[in-house]
DNA sequence: CTGAAAGCGCTTACAG
DNA sequence: CTGAAAGCGCTTACAG
């Protein structure tokens, strides 16, 4: 490998001085500064990063670590949060966590390593009672689902807010008996837990008594494990008129399921979402759903880091974006 | 911060010791890594990732610089290289190019910079004419649209062959004016011209005159751009019967325009994409498509750059995976 | 405008 | 079983 002292040997000067002209440092006369130049193209040389960032303490690399990168929303999410992290001449480098605890707990761990100036993690499956290991002297923002009262900033979605505003607007259009379609409610604080919150007080405010079994629980959050719950429901005789989907990705299986049945959207049972994924509006029936505001957790999530980064010491910040509700053709009356 | 020459003096031992015991090396007495083990603990000390890198000139994770991580195909592409990273004990990190030719040389640079042990390349914004550039002294598989007979290992997505048999498909299913969707055909080996050719192929196969008014330029790969593409084309009293899409992506702006035209597909028009990606066969109608054995190519990329990282010097490789043919809803005959 | 030297935090032969 | 010392490749006060 050519390092800097080579190109300090071939052009006889000191390592110093192409040091400066790497990092375009003035004080360098044009005439050396073209036989560096010339020599670094000459040697091919390039900067080793590793060595500049142990010398820097900086790496202007933020990491972001999603729980699956192949979920359309944490595509589009990692693209905003790209597209943030560019104001601030910030490189993002995206992780998969795979949904477990462990593994963000090692996203932690391994930013604090310094292979990033911070870190943006989008927590499922950390919860309240790791509240201690999140005492981290190193800029993280959480992200996403859970609310913590932790240590850390915490831009959260508008979970409980938004699945109210969803339940709301289908009994708006007239559906009186409404399934939800979620994970299992293990915990008080996951999305599941969180969005059934949202849907009990809608109905509640309706004055619609709950019905335990029109509540579907998905082992997996999936359009497989929707589609089979919702023909399931169906052959058992389950009476609805309209479902709320914890995910637009769970609802891509539910219009499926309804569309094999030859049950009518929004005609018979009127369906939304949750997150408005790109491809929802492309569906057809386009699909309905809650827009929690991507745009706005990512600069909001950037932001914060980068006050972090910058040595901000004040008190966690708790920070709930608002949301959006999205009607399309899956809850429209005609 | 904490480093490891604060453990060595509080727990009254050498660095060297300390690092031994971080790295569980044998020869350490028991009692000694108790010892050390309790002041790493209490002292809450990790290991400097950066000082490690620079010393051992391995970093054990692997960078794969996509165009776009916000597109559901390069989603999955990115899962699935993670999942393989992981049989090699191999971190993976994702970055964007944003289709720019400049960016991806930037990632060939950065990793050069020894952020990795090696680079995923998902190129296309470079051409045949940055082979010069490409002559990296550092593990680099290039992936996917463009065949390049560069200094690289490349592992090459079945374009022009995939294309030929999604047309040869909507032939044989009885469509004898199929309408070609994708962007402009600037260049001989970027996926549009790789994929069209293999439409060009399948009409010529079949003895169907070529049609230029069937072909439909986007400015860009968008739903949004697809959907507006058919609607002038109908406006424009365009007859069809068939449409393949370059790409699942785009064929979802094509099929919301044909239901929004009152078009019935598959009845009056087939439709077919290509990528098979995850939510496709969700659609209503669900939609065929070009499954390029995605996989296949990150198991293929994968093994590759880890042969090259082990230090393998022989000739570079080209591997074209195969395709498969998803014959779905949009495509029947009923 | 340029240089000699120290040091970022770690690991690794080399000794003992 | 443990240590002293060199060095990974860079940058940065400090001098001149």
């Amino acid at each position: 490998m050519v390092t800097i002292r080579d190109i300090a040997k071939a052009a006889g000067v000191s390592p110093m001085t192409v040091s400066n002209v790497l990092n375009s440092r003035p004080h360098v006369k044009d005439s050396t500064r073209a036989r560096v130049l010339q020599t670094i193209d000459d040697l091919d040389y390039r900067v080793n990063i590793a060595a500049r960032n142990l010398r820097r303490g900086k790496t202007h690399t933020i990491g972001l670590a999603v729980p699956e990168v192949d979920r359309p929303y944490f595509g589009e999410l990692g693209a905003a949060i790209i597209e943030n992290g560019r104001r601030h001449d910030l490189n993002v480098v995206i992780e998969q966590t795979e949904r477990s605890r462990e593994n963000e707990l090692t996203a932690l761990a391994l930013s604090r390593l310094r292979m990033y100036d911070g870190l943006i993690l989008s927590a499922v499956g950390l919860g309240e009672s790791d509240v201690d290991l999140l005492r981290v002297d190193f800029p993280v923002v959480i992200l996403g689902e859970r609310i913590f009262q932790g240590p850390l900033d915490h831009v959260a979605t508008p979970n409980e807010d938004g699945a109210h505003a969803a339940v709301q607007h289908l009994i708006e259009r007239g559906c009186t008996r409404i399934i939800a379609v979620h994970g299992s409610l293990s915990d008080d604080t996951d999305v599941s837990s969180l969005r059934h919150a949202g849907y009990r007080r809608a109905l509640a405010d309706a004055g619609i008594e709950e019905d335990s079994r029109l509540t579907l629980t998905l082992d997996v959050f999936s359009p497989e494990a929707a589609s089979a719950a919702v023909h399931q429901a169906v052959d058992a005789g389950l009476q609805f008129d309209g479902v709320f989907c914890v995910t637009d990705y769970v609802a891509l299986g539910v219009l499926r399921a309804l569309a094999d049945l030859g049950i009518s959207v929004p005609d018979e049972v009127k369906v939304i979402g949750f997150d408005d994924v790109e491809s929802s509006r492309f569906l057809t029936p386009s699909l309905s759903s809650v827009n929690p505001s991507k745009d706005l957790i990512a600069a909001k999530a950037v932001d914060l880091l980068v006050d972090r980064i910058k040595g901000a010491t004040g008190d966690p910040v708790e920070f709930v974006s608002p949301y959006a509700l999205m009607a399309r053709e899956s809850t429209a009356v005609r």
